[in-house]
DNA sequence: CGCTGCTTTGAAGCCCTTCAAACCAGGTGG
DNA sequence: CCACCTGGTTTGAAGGGCTTCAAAGCAGCG
């Protein structure tokens, strides 16, 4: 259940078995979730953080005239919303974009690790950080970036995440999103995000059809992206 | 030195004496910046966190084609790379926009403040978590707000967030910045935030001149704006 | 087999950029 | 004390990237 997860946190660091069979321990209810069901509102009172163990989701925020702007994507192995633990409820919405399945971690259980296991709560402590980085990047992508590099950038960033978690590979990975969601993340509209995924099919870069990515030349692709997966901290640091 | 950064803090959650002298005591190096300087570069590793007493620095990240996106502002009493100390090295690089004054805090006295106050601990988490806060509201401004909102919200934020440390009231307050640089904040062109600032002032909102912002009209600002602080947590949580 | 939701394409328009130049304030030096 | 320089602000005009509006095409499904 947590395997993707441990993945993810032994990518950049070191767990011990005694963290890890902390982390078992904190584990609580599973629950499954249709798509496009809003799990988490915007400023709800929380008092369990959800690990996601398959599917995919999204943090979001509407303005009044119902544009909406998802902030982040996760995927299977994220702890999407464990700055609830310490932010108790949440300034965005979480919404899925495919059917998931996802753990419960209630927040005392937090508390015990913050208490019993200083390596470990730095290491959930980075993993918020992390989050914010790829919000940084984002914001890069969505104040200086063109629509066709934004692109780009999207899915080189979701090849890496995946990768990790060994969702994708050097051909390709699936992605169950439709146009419109796409470009709720890219701050574009449908219309367009379609265009720019033609240009970059037509350029002989990446191809997005039916539910999957396929490379066609990646090295290409995160150029014209200017990707650097150094902002997703792949290295391991020592303890 | 640690008064704003203190004021900060007990806005949203108790500090309790011994809190205040471990925070106290963590407190190295004082030193000071000219404005216009890279204090800290995108990839280089950091072995101290940087608390910021006095001036406003930034967070950034260049393209390759010299365009610059400030993904973030800091003010004083804002623990600007708190993040570094889980992260070693930092995604972006920080640059002064003012002459400043900040104190380094080394991550040996901050290990020391996982290992011995759980709570102070949560609370420091928090503050990086909030940073994300802010980061995800600056994401819906890039990609769904326009130039003329976008505007508006960033002033609406920086008034909160100086309020806080005593710096903004219900008139205004001194924004050292550019037109350049707001502009790297918004994702817009220097001519094109000229030209907001122009039509926000002659719509009766807000004045932005000589380095000062004076409000007209804030509750119509932040109508325009969209503004609802509620991201920025200014509630105090329960211990 | 027709509905529904997503994708694709076209055409017109607008927000923001780009380019260019004038204006203005503050600081420096003759 | 004014001339000059520099960096920032302001304005105009033209152009482009993205949106908007509209409709056709297409796939999956009851």
């Amino acid at each position: 259940m947590i395997d993707k997860h441990l993945l993810k946190l032994r990518a950049r660091d070191e767990i011990s078995a005694d963290e890890e069979a902390a982390i078992a321990g904190a584990m609580g209810v599973v629950r499954n979730f249709p798509a496009d069901k809003v799990v988490i509102a915007a400023g709800e009172e929380v008092r369990a953080s959800t690990l996601l163990i398959e599917g995919m989701m999204s943090r979001f925020k509407d303005l009044r005239g119902g544009e909406r702007q998802i902030s982040g994507l996760h995927v299977a192995g994220d702890f999407l919303d464990l700055h609830s633990f310490t932010l108790k409820h949440l300034d965005h919405g979480i919404l899925t974009l495919t059917p998931c399945r996802a753990v419960q971690v209630p927040h005392e259980k937090l508390t015990e690790i913050t208490e019993r296991f200083p390596h470990l709560t730095r290491v959930y402590w980075f993993s918020t950080n992390l989050d914010a980085c790829i919000h940084r990047e984002w914001e890069v992508s969505l104040g200086r970036r063109t629509g066709l590099a934004r692109t780009a950038h999207l899915l080189c960033e979701l090849k890496v995440r995946l990768g990790l978690v060994g969702l994708a590979d050097e051909r390709g990975y699936a992605l169950p999103l439709t146009q419109a969601e796409l470009g709720e993340c890219l701050g574009l509209t449908p219309v367009h995000v379609n265009r720019m995924l033609r240009e970059l099919r037509e350029a002989g870069l990446v191809e997005f059809r039916s539910g999957r990515v396929t490379f066609l030349d990646y090295r290409r692709l995160q150029d014209v992206a200017e990707f650097d997966p150094a902002y997703l901290y792949l290295e391991r640091r020592p303890r």
